[in-house]
DNA sequence: AAAGAAATTGCAAACGTTTGCAAACATGGC
DNA sequence: GCCATGTTTGCAAACGTTTGCAATTTCTTT
């Protein structure tokens, strides 16, 4: 039994395609009568819009692709339900692609939703795309570009991203205030705009307390729990006392590192992540954390998609402070 | 400017549309050096096939859907990378819907994916959805159903389960040889494939080491850290010395339960969870936790809709003994 | 009651691709 | 040089919807 078309309903009624089609889309030229016994011979046939040839009649999927690393990182997939949440509400279907961080299959996925034209594309980055040239290839001016948390400034279209100057410099400032004396940082790679960031907002911090800027101390592409690990192993060797990671997994190791040094944290070990994963919470000691708002910002991409706007917007974090960075008092 | 079409390859070679497409396609009835000369010319002008229109003439989107309840749990992100793997290597484009649980959503993402015209749909319903009426409502003849971890058995298509009975079996008899003498489980709900049969191997356990079934062990809807906690602590005070559990966040709130109790793990209480989420190696103590292998799940999955198979496959299970149930010696 | 305006519906083309069938062309055997 | 066969390409319709424009009907207004 093939699907039934608006050429069948316009059968039964007597109508023409037309009429059906406008009628269905709630077009005011069709006489509020004639709708009404579209609407209703339409659901008795169990009609279904075929949303593919509406899309190749109108030019336009009602259909957004988002392309992120992976989605089974807490950030990543409440950015989705965020976006989601937005989408559906709008009528638009989601394609969601995972990069696993290559570049390569960043760009089959821009391929893909290219060819199936999109009507927006909601990107955050691999750590493999160096710049933006690959993305600014896969461009189309029919589908509409919104960045977010990994973005590279010289695009087009809207950005959304974290406050992650103030996060960064708050989680620092923080560490600080505990007393901690020596604090460095795991940092990610420096292509990837929030990395980059916090990056920035730690130095500031740090300034801002009279230090000066020390690159020994900052240990870059540390962002799995091993390179945390390794980095954290490091750090500890080289005298810190306490550890800004721009990342949870990263923290992660970084703890592990600290217990297998014969640290205690707090007391002689502070740290600080970033994502409030979930497992933040759950470890010993509970790691405090930056909290991202993930679902804020997935929900705030897709807004910009809808309204079309090319702004920067930004959504503030939030710091969790838990055990890990909580020593009593000064030393 | 507007993508190029076979249209406009065909007018800059002297062709027509139809040799253009089959040229593309590979289709042998081309010969082979104007084949050559299309595929030069679509390189140069940025040729993209349209997707859309492709779908619509064949009648068949080269497009997969794959509805579970949530994206962020370790078990469904797995299980849709290992069906990303297959799908994309295979030319097929994914959709992706969470249904948050919700059978309401689950109603719409089925209508969303039919109305875009998915070559299949792979799907692990929502804890709401009490029966397969739903589904079988809005099944179509020209899109292949496949069913994983959660399945109605009595819907046509291929289904992929683990081996859930043997996996509680195992899970259920390790806590036994451990020494444990009282142990309760945390059950799901009985509408849900998996949670039924792990609660039969955990009963097939006990009966097979000589006790008889006692409903009163069993606590059913316990899957969330929440519930789990309220579950775990009855089951303390229950008089239980261990718990297996069908999932790991009802394992952990369990976990917290026993340890607001003064209960030692593993030494005065046994614990384990299912799915070996993320956090389990990290917990304190680290939870033993039966692994589903979701990446082989969804790779199976994607595996019998290409295939088009209508059989049950079963996916085996790999206990991960931690520390949460490994007591020195029995009492 | 006639003319003009407004409301409602129909006509037909278009979106870009695929595909059955026919046509054109080349090749080979006799 | 003719017919049969095989190879390569073209024609035209089709997929189901949307949409500008035209046509028809109904309602106002004078």
């Amino acid at each position: 039994m093939a699907k039934t078309t608006i050429t069948d309903i316009a059968k039964k009624l007597g109508l023409t395609p037309s009429t059906i089609s406008r009628a269905l889309a709630g077009n005011p030229r069709i006489k509020i009568g004639t709708r009404e016994a579209v609407e209703k011979a339409a659901a008795e046939m169990g009609y279904e819009r075929n949303a593919v040839a509406s899309s190749l009649r109108s030019g336009k999927a009602m259909t957004v692709g988002i392309i992120v690393p992976r989605i089974n990182r807490m950030f990543f997939g409440n950015a989705i339900s965020g976006a989601e949440s937005v989408l559906n509400e709008a009528g638009y279907t989601v394609i969601i692609c995972q990069t696993h961080e290559k570049v390569e299959n960043e760009k089959n996925a821009l391929k893909t939703l290219s060819m199936n034209r999109v009507a927006g594309i909601l990107i955050s980055h691999s750590i493999e795309s160096a710049d933006s040239s690959h993305i600014r290839e896969a461009l189309d001016s029919r589908s509409k570009l919104v960045q977010f948390d990994r973005v590279f400034y010289d695009l087009p279209g809207a950005k959304v991203v974290n406050d992650n100057f103030h996060g960064a410099y708050e989680a620092t400032s923080h560490l600080l205030r505990m007393g901690y004396k020596k604090i460095g940082t795991l940092a990610g790679y420096m292509n990837v705009s929030c990395y980059k960031e916090r990056l920035d907002g730690y130095f500031k911090a740090l300034s801002d307390a009279g230090m000066s800027r020390d690159e020994s101390l900052v240990y870059y592409g540390s962002i799995l729990q091993e390179t945390g690990r390794v980095s954290g192993k490091k750090a500890i060797e080289a005298g810190c006392d306490a550890l800004y990671s721009a990342g949870d997994f990263s923290a992660l190791g970084a703890v592990e590192a600290a217990c297998e040094a014969g640290k205690n944290i707090p007391e002689d070990f502070g740290i600080v992540g970033t994502a409030n994963e979930d497992f933040t919470s759950i470890m010993n000691p509970p790691l405090s954390s930056l909290d991202l708002n993930p679902y804020e910002i997935g929900r705030q991409a897709a807004l910009a998609f809808l309204d079309g706007s090319d702004e920067v917007v930004k959504v503030k974090t939030e710091l969790r402070e838990r055990l890990s960075s909580k020593r009593n008092g000064n030393r």
